[in-house]
DNA sequence: GATGAATGAGTATTCATTCAT
DNA sequence: AATGAATGAATACTCATTCAT
C-alpha cells in the first residue's frame, strides 16, 4: 500500500500523521471495494488504528471520501503546475495538463479508481482540475486558436471526456494513444480542425518526456 | 407515477404484469432516492405488492437496477428507431437520435435520473443506444462526412458527452441549446469542422418538430 | 435418485403415486441437506411437482419427516421379518435382525442418513424396530440365555448402540466388524458373557448369507 | 437463571465477562427452546445486551452452540477430575466418572439439555469426556479387569449409552437406578460378567457420597 | 388434484456511531 | 488522542403457507 499522505505528514504533528494514515487507507480501500462498499472499520484496520479513532478526524464516510478525492486532486494538480511553468500556447498547455492528469491517475491506479468512483458525488465546483482548464481555454480564446463559448456546458463536456478516458484506461491498461485521442477530441470541441488538433497533440509530446516515469 | 411498463404488459400473463409493476415502482423510487438508497420495501410498497413478491422476480436490487435501465433504454431506442426511418445522411441521423434521446430522457425525468445513476454499472455492450451510434458513424465514414477511427474509445467518448449533457439538463432543466451544443461537439469529435457541425445541427431541427411535445 | 416409494405405488391411484414421489424426494433431500435445512420447495422441485402440491399430501415438514422415517422403517422391518421366519433362538434372532437393519440402512445410505437425523425427533413408541427387539428379548429371557430386566431403559440403551453403529458406518463406510461388535455389545448388555456373545455372533453369520447383496 | 459462566469471569476483562454472560443466556435459551429454535435476540435480551453485541463475540449461532457445549463439558470434566484423584481401580473410576457426569448433567438440567441437543454437532474428538474414558479403559485392560478392543467403535458405543441415559433421565427425572444400569452396561460391554459389573457398581457407591449435593 | 404467483411474518446480520476508559 | 466494546436502527432475504385458476 502506498503511504503517500502519511509520508507527506512526516514531521508534522501526530494529528496530521494519523490523518494522513487514514487518507492512505481510504485510498486503498476505496480503490479495492468502491466507496459505497467501504466500511469505516476496513479503513481503520488497514491504518492500524482503532475503530473510534476515525471519528476524531472525520465526521463520516462522505466527508472522508470528499477529503480523499480533494487530496488526490491537489497532488495531481501540483504536479501539473510544475510541468507547465514555461509553456505559453494554450493548446499545448491543455494537452500537457490533460496528458499528465491521465498518466498520473492511471499509473497511481488507486488514485484513478477513487477519482472515477467519486467523480459523480463530488461537488462540481470543487473540482480543482477545472481551474487550469478554464484559464487555459480563456487563454486559447484570447490567442485566437479556439472557437467556442466558455461556459459550464463546455467544462462539463471536457471533464466528461477526460473521466471517460481515465475510466477506460483503468479498465484496459495505460494506452498512450487513448490519451492522445482524448486530447485531440478536447481540442476539436474547442473548435480546432481535426488536422490542427492532431498536429497540436503531436507537437506537445516533447514536453511530456519527463512523464515517462 | 407513470405506469409505463405495467401498461405495456396489459394482456400478458399475471407474472409479466407484476414484473412491469415492479419496474415502474423501481423507476419511481430510484429517481427519487437514488439507486443505492432505495429500499426493496419502498419499491414493493409503491407497487402495492408484498415484500417477498420482489424476490419472485429479481434476485436482488442490482439485478433490478440493471433490468430497469435496460427496459428504459429499450423504450427510448424504439422511439428513436421510428423517428429515423427515412433520414439518409449520417450527420442528421446522429443529431436526431441524440436530440431525441436527450429530450425523451429529460422529459421523462425519472428515466433520465435512473440512466444517469445506473450508467456506470451497465454492461457497456448492452447499451443499446450505442447500436445506432456505431452504425450511423460508419455510415458517415462511408459518406465521407466524418474523419475518425471507429472504435471503443470513440464510442465511449461520445457516450460520455451524451450522459454529461443529460446529467446537466436533469439538474438545471431542459435547455435546447445544451442539446444543440452536445450534438455539435459529437460532430466535431467525428471530424467535422465547427462551421459544418453547427450547420448540420441547424439543418436537422425540422426533423425534430414532432418531438416538441 | 432412488424411486423406491414411487415404484411401490405403481398401479395404485394417482394420489398414492404422487405421495410416493414426494417421499422419495424427501429421502433424497433430507439425506443431502439434513431435515432441518430441507426446504419444501427443494422437495417438490425434485419430485417434479408444483410447490403447492405438497400441501395436498402433508400438513407440514414435521409430518413429512415423520412419515418418511416411518416408511423407511416399515420397509426395513418387513425385510427383517422375512429373514427370520424359521430362526428359533433369541440370540440368533437379535443378531440377524440387528445386522440386517444395519446392513440395509448403510447400503441404502439415504435411508440411514434420514433415520439417524430423524431419530431424536421420532416419537419413541413409534419406532417399529423396537417391536421385534422387545419380543426377542422376552424370548431370550424365557429361554434362559439372557439375564436382565426388560424395560424402557434397556430398550433405549440397545437402540442407542444400534444408532451409534449406524451413524459411524454412514460416516466411515460399511464395516462388517463394526456390525459384529455392535451385536456382541447388545448380547453382553443382555447378560451374556463375552465369550458366549462372540460365539453367538459367529454362529449367526450363515443366516446372513442372503444379505451379501 | 444460573450465572455460572459470568461469575467465572469475575475479575477478568469486560470482554470476558460479557462473553460469560452470553454463554449463560445461551444455556438458558437453548435448554428451553432447543438450539435450532433459539433466536439470537432471545439470548441477548436475557443477557441484558444489545442485539449486535452478540456478533462481537461469536460468528453465528453454530459457533455459540459449540462454544457453549464445550464450556459445559469443561466444567463437568473438571469436577470429575477432582473426584477421582485417589481412585486406583479402573472399574471404579469408570463408574464414578460416569455417575458424576450423569448426576451433574441431570441436576444442572439446562446443561444436560444443551449437551443432548448439541451432541451430534459436536466434533467427536473435542468431547473431553472421552479423555478420561479412554485412559481408564486402557487402565482396566492393563489391570486385567476388562476384555475388549479399545478403539473408536468402543468409545462411540459407550458415549451412546451415556447420552441415551442422560436423555432419558432428563425426560423422566433423575433416577439413581438408571445411572447404575448405565454403568453396569458399560462394564459389561468392556467384558465384565453381569455379576462382576453389578458388584463393581455397588462397591463404587461410597465414593459418590459427596455428590449428593 | 395440481399449479405457481403472491404473501408477509420472522430473523440474522451489518456497521456507523457513541462513549467510558 | 486513541481505544474498542457496546449499541441498535436498518433491511435484506427466506420460505412455509394460502388460494385463485
Amino acid at each position: 500500500m502506498t503511504r503517500h499522505f502519511e509520508i507527506r505528514a512526516r514531521g508534522a504533528k501526530k494529528r496530521q500523521r494519523t490523518r494522513g494514515s487514514l487518507l492512505d487507507s481510504a485510498v486503498n480501500v476505496f480503490a479495492r471495494q468502491g466507496i459505497s462498499n467501504a466500511k469505516i472499520s476496513d479503513i481503520t484496520e488497514i491504518a492500524g488504528l482503532a475503530n473510534g479513532t476515525f471519528y476524531n478526524h472525520f465526521k463520516d464516510k462522505d466527508e472522508l471520501a470528499l477529503q480523499t478525492a480533494l487530496a488526490i486532486i491537489l497532488e495531481i494538480a501540483s504536479g501539473i503546475d510544475q510541468s507547465m511553468g514555461n509553456i505559453k500556447d494554450a493548446q499545448t498547455r491543455l494537452v500537457v495538463a490533460t496528458t499528465q492528469f491521465l498518466t498520473t491517475a492511471t499509473k497511481a491506479k488507486d488514485w484513478g479508481l477513487v477519482l472515477v468512483d467519486g467523480y459523480h458525488q463530488l461537488p462540481k465546483n470543487k473540482i480543482e482540475t477545472a481551474v487550469y482548464l478554464k484559464a487555459d481555454i480563456q487563454l486559447g480564446l484570447d490567442q485566437g486558436v479556439f472557437d467556442t463559448t466558455l461556459d459550464n456546458v463546455l467544462l462539463d463536456q471536457i471533464a466528461a471526456l477526460i473521466m471517460s478516458s481515465l475510466s477506460l484506461q483503468l479498465a484496459t491498461g495505460i494506452d498512450k494513444n487513448v490519451s492522445k485521442r482524448t486530447c485531440q477530441h478536447i481540442l476539436q470541441i474547442l473548435g480546432m480542425s481535426t488536422a490542427d488538433a492532431i498536429k497540436s497533440v503531436r507537437l506537445a509530446q516533447p514536453k511530456l518526456v519527463g512523464l515517462q516515469l
